[in-house]
DNA sequence: ACTATGACTCCCA
DNA sequence: GTGGGAGCCATAG
């Protein structure tokens, strides 16, 4: 096993992700701003569909208008439901979702 | 090298 | 609220 390059992208995003505190969330695009450009947004998201790990908080990260955007659930193949899950997750953590929306005035994590 | 896809975002109708 | 279109980037085939 070798692949240690170019997997810096995933890495770096995880590190951004597990920043953000419990009952807080940020969006791909902010973490995106972390690499220099909000045009990383789609690529951070891929990234985390990616993830597996247990110690990286995906379900803290969520589109730029506050709604869930998607989630595997540390698995694949998961739509809508994914979307329920996180919901649900944020919700344990003291995150208010309302109407499948978070609002990010409040609960956004600002680095 | 090229095309297609997607846990995105922005803009406009 | 809904829907369409364009732009972006990493990855897979």
């Amino acid at each position: 096993m070798k692949r240690k390059n170019n997997r810096n992208f995933d890495s770096a995003v995880y590190e951004i992700v597990k920043m953000i505190p419990r009952g807080k969330v940020s969006t791909y695009g902010e973490i995106a701003k972390k690499f220099g450009s909000p045009k990383y947004a789609r690529a951070v998201g891929q990234a985390l569909k990616r993830n597996r790990r247990k110690d990286v908080p995906c379900h803290r990260v969520v589109r730029s208008d506050g709604r869930m955007g998607g989630y595997s659930g540390g698995y694949s193949g998961m739509g809508e439901e994914g979307s329920l899950i996180k919901e649900r997750l944020l919700r344990e953590e003291g995150v208010e979702v309302i109407n499948g929306r978070v609002d990010l005035k409040r609960f956004l994590f600002r680095f």
